[in-house]
DNA sequence: CTTGACCTTAAAGTTTACTTTAAGGTTAGG
DNA sequence: CCTAACCTTAAAGTAAACTTTAAGGTCAAG
């Protein structure tokens, strides 16, 4: 799959793709001779991550960090199984994180829906505030 | 109560104080006879809300949408509950992806574990690490 | 009455997250 | 063979969200 195909398949353009090689978000991939880039089916998935993560107000930094290292060498067995666990451990974390985020912005629906329709400004912004707190405290 | 005061309280610095103003977010306050601005409390919570709706992932663009026209005490309660709950389906979203990446992982995990170290049980998982590995150096 | 910590504005600079441009090589169709 | 639609790189440009700078006015203390 070239970067063309790729950027119809997930909705970015090419730039934005070659954008996140550069940045380390994604691996520098396979080239065919003419040095044209090659991608796999589960680099489509990785992209849509990244956006995922990104409406969720995470900066690429934050998301390169909670990705796996796309470190390459020698694929045995052991090192296989351990990178594997490594990727576990990190998208349970972002998981972990995002649970937070949306119980904390639930809480905040709640607690909005809850009061009177005629509710003055200052009690709607209390209520905003005390939802919107305990998802920080909870980060 | 002055910016500098207003800016210890809510903890932003007083230039981005101002450059809410300019853009709108907060609106333009009284002025003493000397021309320096004068603030409610009122002000403090509505900054802590632009600071919370940004860590929630909303632009400045789409809060300044949330907030209640300047000289009106009222919320869109309706727009307000509308776009907290859009993102929750945002935030759902990515979670639920993530959650399927979690779980396909751990599957391959047990069964490379499961295979003997020999190396003819190998073949089986064949097709399953072939993409594993795409989608690894894909990351 | 001066010193230093405030305040004011406009304009320029910074960072993040890209896109666009420039200059060129590759591939498929007529 | 030619053309159009791809691909490549490096570098410059852009928008959002601020911060910093420059140049100055105000105020409370010593």
């Amino acid at each position: 799959m070239k970067i063309g195909e790729l950027a119809r398949e997930s909705g970015l353009a090419p730039s934005r793709i070659r954008f996140y090689e550069r940045e380390g978000l994604i691996g520098s991939i396979d080239r065919g001779l003419n040095g044209y880039r090659q991608y796999s089916r589960g680099t489509r998935q990785v992209l849509e991550i990244i956006v995922m993560a990104q409406q969720a107000g995470f900066s690429l930094d934050e998301i390169r960090n909670l990705l796996p290292p796309h470190g390459k060498g020698d694929w045995s067995r052991d090192t296989l199984v351990a990178a594997l666990k490594a990727k576990v451990v990190e998208v349970a974390a972002l998981r972990h994180r995002l649970a937070e985020t949306q119980a904390g912005l639930e809480a905040v629906i709640a607690r909005i829906e809850a009061t009177p329709p005629g509710g003055d400004c200052f009690e709607n912004a209390e209520a905003v505030l005390a939802g919107l707190r305990e998802q920080s405290k909870a980060d």
